[in-house]
DNA sequence: CTGAAAGCGCTAACAC
DNA sequence: GTGTTAGCGCTTTCAG
């Protein structure tokens, strides 16, 4: 339901510095004055302000206030899909940061059209975000170049060229997480793409897949594309890709999330993990830990993560320092979902 | 860390209508008009303002726009905790339906803190969002209740009693699910909270769950209280009560999170689910119909509850009247975490 | 120690 | 058709 701008209906009242230096009978100035602490008004007219603004339940404005002080308390967040709990998990980090750091979150979802995210991303360049966090983007670098120019760009796990970026060394993790299932003894490995994934980082993933393939000699690879988790036709693919008598005895997945889906899927063929299938994910999400997942997967510490960002954020802001963090380095953890190939 | 407002520097300089004004040689109002198509000025004005407006990337400031037309476009969301998946699903639907309703989401999570969800609170109200929405909020109506006097206040799943709450019947929803239990020969049945719940909707879910137990004659009850996710003895109160020799043979859990870890921790006990223990959770999240998770939940249709509470908020906003929707009708799904106790 | 004036970016009302 | 004025709520000069 579209409501038109001229709809909505005015604001009820709040009171403003100026009913409260009414109230207290003086100027806004002092009012003002008073209550930020900016001591050049005396302790009896001050216990006065506060008294008034207290009766009153007077709440400055933000945006009003952060109009004449020309700057923004409020940060842009444009997150891919929260149904993905890992990317939820670092959406609810990063505005616990920036709280932190006296930021507030303005937050996007781009869903599943590209069209859409562009929008959003305009609609937050609007309300003049001090700077843009984006975590799992889908889109590409044109857009965004020109908006680092006035305001400060930092992507999350998404190994684009623009602003700061902060991101584990995916290529690594991938490989990582592909060698150790050949040093298990496992020859056929696929790749089972999640839809919920940025293309960029879905390509660096296969491409550490691709390397630890070939390294061992192997040339043929399995990459089999999962719709999107609402599908109903979701797992058929995967399905399929299980059930032959040639299928892969191994699956890397560039997401928990999908990592979880197709262990699901292992399971309703009747295939044990990891007896039958081994399954290693990417991620870490918390999720993944619980004895009844224990999923193998590539670690992305989140809360470090969440932390850097917010941080290059405003060290961008502050200092105009635009500082591009390490890559991190990203670490196998193994759980219960690999082993050993069946015996033929 | 802690950044002191006057460290942050200035917003680099974006254009503004004068900008454009200027570029296109007419006054600000006019630029103004012929962008928004208030049909006053000429075409060949309109182009001229048109094409100084993308020459020069100009972007209204949306923040001066709401202080001038004395309305907002921003609600403010006030969620629980992002680790719980089902919070996550419904923050995304919000965020969904609120943009299809042209407003943002100025995002704030409470953290475990009480005294940070009144902060955050605060901080939305300095923004002056036009609605609140609450969702698993964990404070008291005290507060809150001043709040409508002047802004919509949409609770989610919280039973309090101000503004208007979208919400299941608790009560019915969880003796629909410890009667399934008892329907299928439990006798022993415990109620497992996780601390991710908001009190109220805890307090409803456990007076369902106590009737539904008096109905069938046994007044012996066993409440667990489980510390949060990150806590490290968060299993040892589980582990204790599915331990003993007279350990129960089914679990409610108020939330599907909690539930899924029930089922972890008696898998990690050598318990097999359902044959040695019946588990039921609330909430239907995404990864509860996962066939390796199967669980036997109450669905709360979070589509429809993200719908009805941005439509709530719209509806106050516009038209001021306040409607309360009738309670959803809770709904039992019945999945593979339940069967027959074992024999003794 | 306090008040008055200016101005942030924008639009609505009222001239011309 | 277009320009001028006023004002949203706030803080920061600059005078008293």
């Amino acid at each position: 339901m579209r409501i038109p701008p001229d709809a909505k209906i005015r604001l009820p009242v709040h009171p403003t510095i100026r009913d409260v230096a009414r109230m207290a009978g003086v100027a806004k100035t002092t009012a003002s004055d008073a209550l930020q602490g900016r001591g050049r008004v005396s302790e009896v007219t001050r216990a006065r302000v506060e008294a008034a603004a207290i009766a009153l339940r007077y709440r400055p404005h933000a945006g009003a206030r952060d109009l004449t002080l020309r700057r923004s308390e409020v940060v842009g967040l444009l997150v891919g899909d929260l149904f993905d709990p890992f990317n939820a998990e670092l959406t609810g980090l990063l505005e616990q940061h920036a709280a932190a750091s006296g930021y507030r979150v303005l937050l996007a979802t781009a869903g599943s059209d590209l069209q859409e995210e562009e929008t959003a991303l305009s609609n937050l360049l609007e309300h003049r975000v001090a700077a843009l966090i984006l975590v799992a983007y889908t889109g590409d670098d044109v857009g965004l170049r020109a908006i680092t120019e006035h305001t400060p760009v930092v992507s999350i796990g998404y190994s684009g060229s623009v602003g700061v970026s902060i991101r584990l060394d995916d290529v690594t993790g991938a490989l990582l997480a592909v060698s150790h299932l050949l040093d298990l003894g496992h020859e056929r490995i696929a790749y089972v793409r999640g839809t919920l994934i940025a293309p960029a980082t879905d390509a660096a993933r296969l491409s550490g897949y691709r390397a630890a393939l070939r390294r061992a000699g192997i040339d043929e690879d399995r990459v089999v594309k999962v719709g999107p988790q609402s599908d109903p036709q979701r797992n058929a693919a995967v399905r399929e890709l299980l059930s032959g008598p040639e299928r892969p005895t191994a699956v890397f997945a560039p997401s928990d999330i999908t990592a979880v889906e197709v262990m699901s899927c292992a399971m309703e063929l009747g295939l044990r993990v990891p007896e039958d299938l081994s399954i290693v994910g990417f991620d870490d999400m918390q999720l993944s830990r619980l004895r009844m997942i224990s999923l193998t997967t590539v670690a992305q510490p989140v809360a470090e993560m969440a932390r850097l960002g917010i941080d290059a954020a405003t060290r961008w802001l502050t200092t105009g320092e635009v500082v591009q963090p390490a890559m991190i380095k990203p670490q196998l953890i193994v759980r219960g979902s690999t082993a050993p190939p069946p015996a033929r």
